[in-house]
DNA sequence: TCTGGGGTCCTGGTCCAA
DNA sequence: TCTGTTGGACCAGGACCC
């Protein structure tokens, strides 16, 4: 089973100011460089789409109330909805905050056929938190997900074994998982607009177009065959940071800042996790969106923001940028260890042991006062600003 | 028109050791 | 001792997802 929220963001808006109630909706900045996170029926049936540039969506719909995203509040009613689920059974796999499959094959017993399970879970979330979601039951994830697609908004599919090709067939060939924009037109060349069209093309011509592996899973696909199990609890791969400037910036002190300030992000949320991490990727966009990463292995794993800010801004100095206008810096950890299994580099070196004492002392300060109580002297804004002195 | 931020996975190249 | 092969680690880029 695959319960999807409808436009969580603009679903979860709508309900907390009624007065918004079927009116075009979209939640997103404002005035900057965002882009659509989540807009109602209301403002799609204008047009409105999810990733597009806000500036674009407000030309489409110039009606629409546009209100900032609240991620507290997402993640509060993400637990709900996630509660309702576990309630059904403990085999979750969370995709997304408003997202989630569920493997419902032991629970016929204790709370009735697939149907009544979803249509169950359908009543709850609407009852209880104020918003719909759709449902899509089949026999694998790839079909559910794309039962609870055709579903919405607000609705249940079911495609039973035997309907399967019937259903997949017709359908266009981007719908398939991991078949986007790129894919689409490989395939389209050739001669591949459908999930039967694709079918049907020898799986070596597939892989001859998008690659060995990739054209293997989508020729299994394409025949409604997924042999992925819900999995729950799948540990983290990467934790990361990455932010746009509002305006292109070519000061290499502020870029220098603002690398300090993702570093202490991800190195907080790596200590919040337990866990340290080996490779440290810089990542940089530029003013015409061509996009570069710059990674370092070390040797030993680590949580410490300074470390971490070492590493990367000395990757960005490798690059040698002269007036260069960037327009966004991130910062990775990948190659992570859980505690205990990684060997902390403060524990080895002694230059990272102060560091680690203070940001752990930090943690606690931030733990209690808020995210505001400490900060490095680097990172406060002007003088005047702020009321600090 | 002008493109966020959080991620996962795959590919192809280089280097190095067995 | 030299040469060729293979495989793993690492690195960079890109496609894709929500």
């Amino acid at each position: 089973m695959h319960v999807d929220m409808d436009a969580f963001y603009a679903s979860v808006a709508v309900r907390d100011n009624p007065q918004f109630r079927g009116r075009p909706l979209i939640v997103g900045h404002v005035g900057g460089r965002g882009v659509v996170l989540s807009a109602t029926y209301e403002a799609r049936a204008l047009g409105v789409r999810s990733a597009m540039p806000v500036s674009a969506a407000q030309r489409l719909a110039p009606q629409a109330i546009v209100v900032p995203p609240t991620h507290d509040k997402y993640a509060e009613v993400s637990s709900a909805v996630m509660e309702i689920f576990h309630d059904v059974t403990p085999l979750v796999e969370p995709l997304s905050l408003d997202e989630a499959f569920l493997d419902v094959s032991g629970a016929y017993r204790m709370f009735g056929a697939p149907r009544t399970i979803g249509q169950q879970i359908r009543t709850r979330v609407e009852r209880e938190l104020g918003i719909t979601c759709s449902v899509g039951i089949s026999i694998n994830k790839l079909m559910a997900k794309l039962a609870s697609t055709m579903a919405k908004p607000d609705g249940m599919l079911v495609v039973p074994e035997q309907g399967i090709i019937d259903f997949l067939h017709p359908l266009p060939v981007s719908r398939l998982w991991g078949v986007g924009e790129t894919t689409a037109h490989a395939l389209q060349r050739l001669g591949i607009a459908t999930i039967g069209d694709l079918a049907h093309v020898p799986v070596t011509t597939v892989q001859h177009a998008v690659g060995e592996v990739q054209g293997r899973t989508l020729a299994e696909l394409a025949w409604g065959r997924d042999s992925r199990p819900v999995v729950v609890n799948a540990p983290e791969k990467s934790v990361g940071a990455e932010i746009t400037f509002a305006r292109d910036i070519n000061d290499l002190e502020v870029i220098g800042a603002e690398l300090l300030r993702l570093s202490n992000q991800v190195a907080r949320r790596l200590r919040r996790g337990g866990i340290s991490a080996r490779t440290l990727t810089l990542k940089l966009r530029f003013e015409d969106f061509t996009t570069i990463t710059r990674s370092k292995t070390l040797s030993d794993a680590t949580d410490i923001g300074h470390q971490i800010y070492e590493v990367v801004h000395d990757l960005l100095n490798r690059l040698n940028l002269q007036r260069v206008r960037i327009r966004l810096v991130g910062v990775r950890a990948t190659g992570l260890l859980g505690t205990g299994l990684g060997r902390p580099a403060a524990l080895f070196d002694d230059v990272y042991d102060d560091w680690s004492a203070v940001e752990r002392v930090t943690d606690e300060a931030m733990e209690r006062f808020g995210d505001d109580a400490v900060m490095v002297a680097r990172l406060l804004p002007p003088e005047g600003t702020t009321g600090i002195s």
